[in-house]
DNA sequence: TATTTTTGGACGATTTTAGTCAAATCGTCG
DNA sequence: CGACGATTTGACTAAAATCGTCCAAAAATA
């Protein structure tokens, strides 16, 4: 036997690799099966349906973006650093999260929203995070803001802006850079202290 | 009106995209319809079934390689070069091939038999092709072999050989080099005239 | 051995898909 | 116009695929 939750890790990680490239629609679940060499109904002992798999995948992205940000975020030492890193690798890692966006793109109906409801969750904690950096940087004196918690959500929602492009037009990160650099120079010269 | 041919090419041009993208099984006549931004019906009125479409994918992919393939050839001068590059391109266009041969994995049973079957037609082809080179080596007293069909029925069969890694294992080209040019080098000291 | 966890295969209800067909649309030419 | 062939389409069906369930058996655990 393996351990309780290795199973749960096994399935997901085997899902994960089959959702990018067939997208969900296309992955059955015996396909997953398949790649883990077990049969169908073993999966489900650990999960409820197809759906809640997907969840999983993308919890785990969601799990491997954050601890990419972080990491991004730790390396800077200055708040402007620090923001810029945040902004610049978020996007980046949606990137490569677009994958599993277009997974769903067959629901041609619900997609947006079934995109919102997954990462609604996670909003609140961005703009906790955005919300972390702009205040240490007001205390220690190298920002402006008024209200760091109103910046954070606009900081958090124009970057939601950004990710249209993506996921839409499929455009790729080299224009995207541009744009966010674009943003960044804006949002700095407005909040940095003179 | 497009021209009579056009619609039957962009057919083959979207489904080409389409098979190599998620295979043939899970490829749909939708999928196809839908890339094109016509019916499905449509689709029947140019081609009988499915499998038809993927095997004019296939014979496009033939074409493609050939062409490459004659290139590959007239840059070299010399004949012992004309083969080389024969077999290197040929086995570098066969390695982009397999996309396709992937696609028809799902079919478990006929897979080897499918593949042999589609290849058939450019077996005596391709054995023509090195014939001719090996052919002109031998008047121009370049290349010393007794039965040059027997010869280059060998090296096709040869090169059979080499594909099956690629489409087994998907080992990659860096591999495949290495033997092939071991090959070729006990191949020349075998025939070249010395 | 007894109990709990894990598995595979068969199964049914539902959905999807390949392929058909008759009708609609388009374009051309008199 | 309007007739006529070429092209395109949506509705339809039979067959296949798929999800999720159930259950008995195997494997692990106690």
């Amino acid at each position: 036997m393996v351990q309780k939750k290795t199973m749960r890790e096994s399935i997901v990680n085997a899902a994960s690799d089959i959702f990018s490239k067939y997208g969900y629609k296309k992955t059955t679940m015996d396909d997953i099966a398949l790649a883990l060499g077990k049969g169908k109904s073993s999966i489900y002992y650990y999960f409820r349906n197809k759906e809640e798999i997907f969840q999983a995948v993308l919890e785990q992205e969601v799990i491997l973006l954050k601890s990419k940000l972080q990491k991004a975020v730790n390396r800077k030492k200055h708040h402007k650093g620090k923001l810029k890193a945040y902004i610049i690798t978020r996007m980046k890692g949606f990137e490569s999260m677009i994958n599993f966006y277009n997974a769903v793109k067959n629901e041609y109906l619900s997609q947006f929203e079934f995109i919102e409801r997954i990462r609604y969750k996670y909003d609140q904690e961005e703009i906790a995070f955005v919300q972390g950096i702009l205040e240490e940087g007001v205390e220690k004196g190298d920002f402006n803001i008024e209200d760091p918690y109103l910046a954070s959500v606009a900081i958090v929602t124009s970057m939601k802006g950004f990710e249209i492009p993506l996921y839409i037009t499929g455009k790729k990160g080299q224009d995207i850079e541009q744009l966010v650099d674009k943003l960044l120079k804006m949002l700095f010269s407005g909040i940095l202290k003179k």
